[in-house]
RNA sequence: GGCCACGUGGCGGAAUGGUUACGCAGCGGAUUGCAAAUCCGUCUAUUCCGGUUCGAUUCCGGACGUGGCCUCCA
């Protein structure tokens, strides 16, 4: 993939509530970071959509910028009280560390074969917490020193009173909002809205010795720290779930800021949408709650599998922001418009042959799609111009339609490979000769007019999972039937 | 109750102060003895009510509806 500098990048910045230029505060190093998953349960559908959403922003600005001049971190969060929660009943006869230890492992494991599967790039840093213990009780005394976080009844807590313009990212005013509406306000907070920053473990719970006794870091404080170990102080784009805005990334920004002196965490705060199933809002209880290795593996959505190119389609159908019913009509198109773009392609005359790797892989979009997506990922434009290139006649088109779409990451070489390898290999285990014999027998019987007979053999045929197409040839005008293989 | 989004054909879904892209489905045609596949063509839409304007789907106000946050859910 080439650097590509003409191309200027817009996007809507929640704090701006605006599209705005893209300005990297450096074009050598572009950094970016979103929030990734707590490892207790595995990740479903609607987790899937922000690791698609900026696994794609991660690719424009790769060609943008160029490939070693991005960095994209993704954490994982490992430390939770939710986790505690998942050791202790999963494992009962376990100590709850190793417990732990083998929830968040397992849950890990199993996240990176799900993203892996939705084609997913590697994110260049994927932070754990509990490897940045350290700085977070760092982060926490600054935070005390400068007057921004209190200790009261063994909790570390920030003030949110201390911060001006606590609020700004999500429009929020302190005092409007009913505070503690539906949980109690604890006692020992100065104001409802402050958060904890360090709370202590029972001998039980895990925990690690800090100045304020052995305990366990806040949630939010993890992506404070993390994105400052990893990208600075100040970077430039942060990710993330819309239900992340408040009260999460508030508080991000309120730590950071606070503890660096600083006006800005990140200039550009991205959020997607969220996804409801089939009209409804996911949840365990509706029993609609379904994760993306069981629509990877199972038949539980729809009674088939579903591919993880289709899965990655069928979110890219709708633009990032909007929200998404996600249901098994949705899927059912975006399996159909794949198929018909790698047809396409393979028909056009693209030859995946290890032989052509590097020049396929070489092949970038056009300059007209790649303008759609830099308009804060317009990827309905994006996909009209996939269509164009798919309604053409030229190897060019193929190699536009292809270039394109490995810049999205919906294929790749290796699995338009696996695609074509799928359909050259589709003859064996069927007895070719017998099939081409039936056909030139059909062949006959039609030449004769003999409908009747020509049918039996179709029929025949079509029993034993073959179909027939018949064409023509384009010069002789000659009936020509193929035939392929019914699933 | 406060705050934030959003409302475009049967469905998905952009764009736009001036004939509403693109796709799926449908319909029609070509091809075919019929079918499948393929190709070509094509119908249908801006929630409602006011206002600004020569002109509003777009801007403003209101109504209705949907979703989200205010709770460590992406």
């Amino acid at each position: 993939m080439t650097i590509d500098s003409k191309i200027k990048i817009k996007l809507y910045n929640t704090l701006s509530r605006k599209k705005q230029d893209f300005v990297p505060i450096k074009t050598d190093n572009v950094r970016l970071y979103v929030c990734g998953p707590t490892v207790y349960d595995y990740a479903h559908i609607g987790n899937a959509r922000p690791v698609i959403v900026f696994d794609v922003l991660f690719r424009l600005l790769r060609h943008v910028y160029g490939e070693n001049h991005v960095t994209y971190v993704r954490n994982i969060t490992d430390v939770d009280d939710k986790i505690n929660a998942r050791a202790a009943q999963d494992f009962p006869n376990l100590e709850l560390n190793e417990a732990i230890k083998k929830v968040t492992q397992k849950t890990t494991d199993q996240f990176h074969k799900d993203v892996k599967a939705l084609l997913c790039l590697k994110p260049s840093f994927e932070p754990r917490a509990t490897d940045h213990i350290d700085g977070m009780i760092e982060m926490v005394k600054l935070l005390i020193e400068k007057k921004h976080a209190y200790v009261a009844s063994g909790e570390v807590l920030f003030d949110v009173n201390s911060m001006k313009n606590y609020g700004a990212l999500s429009n929020r005013k302190l005092d409007e909002q009913k505070a503690g509406a539906r949980i109690k306000v604890e006692e020992h907070k100065k104001n409802p809205g402050d958060f904890v920053l360090w709370k202590l473990s029972s001998e039980s719970e895990p925990g690690w010795q800090s100045p304020w006794g052995r305990g366990r870091p806040g949630w939010h404080l993890e992506c404070s720290v993390m994105s400052e170990a990893l990208l600075g102080k100040q970077f430039d784009i942060h990710g993330g779930g819309l239900d992340l805005i408040f009260p999460h990334h508030e508080n991000e920004i309120a730590q950071s800021c606070c503890a660096h002196d600083n006006d800005k965490m990140a200039n550009y705060w991205l959020h997607n949408g969220f996804l409801q199933i089939e009209g409804k809002k996911m949840s365990k209880s509706d029993g609609n709650f379904i994760t993306i290795s069981e629509l990877l593996e199972s038949d539980k959505f729809g009674d088939k599998k579903w591919p993880g190119d289709v899965l990655r389609l069928a979110m890219l159908m709708t633009n990032y922001k909007e929200p998404i019913d996600f249901c098994v009509a949705r899927l059912e198109e975006a399996e159909k418009i794949l198929g018909k773009w790698k047809n396409t392609i393979l028909a056009l005359g693209l030859k995946f042959d290890e032989a052509n790797r590097v020049e396929i892989e070489a092949l970038g979009p056009c300059s007209k799609l790649l303008f759609a997506l830099a308009d804060d990922m317009n990827m309905s434009g994006v996909i009209s111009h996939l269509h164009r290139h798919a309604s053409g006649k030229k190897l060019h088109n193929a190699n536009r339609l292809f270039g394109s779409l490995q810049l999205l990451g919906l294929v790749n070489f290796a699995t338009m490979q696996e695609f074509q390898q799928a359909r050259e290999n589709q003859n064996q285990g069927v007895d070719v000769v017998l099939i081409e014999r039936q056909i030139s027998l059909r062949l006959q019987a039609l030449s004769e007019k003999n409908w009747q007979e020509a049918d039996i053999i179709r029929n025949e045929l079509a029993t034993a999972g073959i179909s027939l197409k018949d064409g023509k040839d384009e010069k002789t005008g000659e009936r020509i039937t193929s035939w392929e293989i019914k699933k």
